[in-house]
DNA sequence: CTGAACCTTCCCATGATTGGAAAGTCAAAC
DNA sequence: GTTTGACTTTCCAATCATGGGAAGGTTCAG
């Protein structure tokens, strides 16, 4: 899509364009440990060699797959250690698989729930609505075991 | 569980236990506008009647079928609306659903990427390790349609 | 030399929720 | 009648990844 052979070194704007990771994120996650504190030039810029933004890409192709920040900070660390096993970097993606199937599941008995809810619902200029009567007095004890951390998504 | 015929109105603990709401939750779902702002003891103490129970238990069962607070306003709204069409209802539903149904999708997309690397992976002391592989070199332009709101799962 | 397009730092907002500190209140036990 | 412990109050901060914007400095082309 793009690398017409850049130059670099490269200020921040090319290295988040050319990585898919924006410049506010690219200064967040030196903030934050994640990558290392760029050079500057001596007026203060951010200057960023090719290496550094494979590396930046790296990032953005965990994100993708959803892992959290701390989990790619040790995913970089493995990618960095030539000595690494690759039964930890597999432990680490199978571990993440299962917070996804987690997620998933919840999402999915909650789909579920309304599926079965709208489809009891007229949903015409009638007031009368089995998912607010269902809201209104409930399962008596149902939806409980999700409990409280439908929207923990991370870590 | 409870419902030891409780001597209403009640403090905010008591109201947070028989509702499923934390109490924390309670003032700050006062402070946003979600609930109107409980009635006050000589002493500050906020106090509430039966039917702002019912309206907390009524909240968390939204909550718990994955609504946003803003969606539940409308649904509180449409709730004390005894001349509502039950159809505006069913369309907040089935928004909802859509939604879930978008973020399942992503990260059903995620899991599949991560089974097959994983699939690749041996997983053991050795260091090649196709899931790094792929992060480094990846699928040069991969997983780009998804955009970059992974995260955002809030309406 | 001026203006556009970059860069810098700083603060704030999102969403739902939890945590804690400091202080005031209540009721029951002593 | 005071102490004690379990409540309550407000305020402030953190989580997690990200975006928005202000105020100001830099770079380069015209």
């Amino acid at each position: 899509m793009q690398q017409p052979s850049l130059q670099y070194p490269v200020n921040i704007g090319t290295a988040a364009q050319s990585s898919g990771v924006s410049a506010k994120m690219i200064r967040h996650y030196e903030e934050i440990g994640l990558i290392a504190a760029a050079r500057r030039t001596h007026s203060g810029y951010r200057v960023y060699a090719e290496a550094d933004v494979h590396t930046l890409r790296f990032i953005r192709r965990a994100r993708n797959l959803g892992f959290s920040v701390k989990q790619i900070e040790a995913l970089l660390s493995l990618w960095r250690d030539r000595r690494r096993a690759s039964g930890k970097v597999k432990a680490l993606a199978l571990a993440h698989m299962a917070e996804l199937d987690a997620r998933i599941a919840e999402m999915s008995e909650m789909r579920r729930t309304l599926e079965h809810l709208a489809g009891q619902c007229h949903g015409d200029l009638r007031p009368d609505c089995p998912i607010l009567e269902n809201l209104s007095a409930g399962p008596q004890a149902a939806a409980k075991s999700a409990g409280t951390n439908r929207h923990a998504l991370h870590s």
